[in-house]
DNA sequence: GCTTGAGCTGGAGTGCACTCCAGCACGTAA
DNA sequence: TTACGTGCTGGAGTGCACTCCAGCTCAAGC
């Protein structure tokens, strides 16, 4: 697998897979005669799932030393779970908040189509912060 | 309210708030006779407000598009409203992506805590990503 | 009346996560 | 065989959202 078709396939720049390579996220894949990347098929679950923890906030330097475990075999998997625990423990807090701002968002909605439909300029619904 | 009160009841640094009265987050406040900052109260609540904005995700750009609308009063409802029906939606989005990586947080925990258990090193669970 | 501390301004610096670039090598198509 | 496309490297640049700093003013307490 070419690095272009790597890139086509999880939709990260071939600039980005060369980056996550030079950090330790990707292992280096081996070459073909010509000295160019030649990933091996499996890479595109693992930058899935990279991909997933990026997009739920887990941070470059915790990816990274996930990646480091991960590298290390067996003998890893105690902290690797402890790192999966801590990051689901961040999504709930995280569930938590979007559903708040959430019911927020629906509430400011209502009050402001209330006042749309009212048509009265004396009254705004941030100045009402009291309400939520 | 000087400002190293209002830092302390919302969080945000001196020089966030600083920075957010330059860039039109908060409207500049009135001065004490030596000229320092004087906030009324009623900034508390808007800035809880950005703050959760932000907190969810909302891009700075759009936050002072939506302070500007604000600073425009009643004529700007509908943008407002229409600004604050396209945030819900990206949480909404937001949520769906946290749930299911959540889900796979506990799959993958699970799988972890059987691998230690089995103490099989010759087994890895990112290996088997065809699972997810 | 001098020190201390809080606040002021404009502008420079930071950290993160990429993203772009110059200059070079290789290999296939015309 | 020359042109083109793709890939390579090391390093510089970018955008976002702050964060820090130097050098100043002011008001109050000792």
């Amino acid at each position: 697998m070419k690095i272009s078709e790597l890139s086509a396939a999880c939709g990260l720049s071939i600039d980005t897979l060369r980056f996550y390579e030079k950090i330790g996220l990707i292992d280096p894949p081996p070459r073909d005669s010509a000295g160019r990347r030649d990933y091996p098929e499996e890479v595109l679950g693992w930058i899935r799932f990279l991909d997933q923890l990026n997009a739920t906030g887990m941070k470059q330097a915790d990816r990274i030393r996930y990646a480091d475990l991960r590298r290390q075999g067996a003998s890893t998997y105690a902290e690797r779970r402890a790192m999966l625990e801590t990051h689901r423990d961040e999504i709930i807090a995280r569930q938590a908040e979007l559903a708040a701002v959430r019911a927020l968002m629906d509430h400011k909605v209502a009050l402001y189509r209330q006042l749309e439909a009212e048509h009265d300029p004396e009254h705004d619904p941030e100045q009402e912060t009291a309400d939520v």
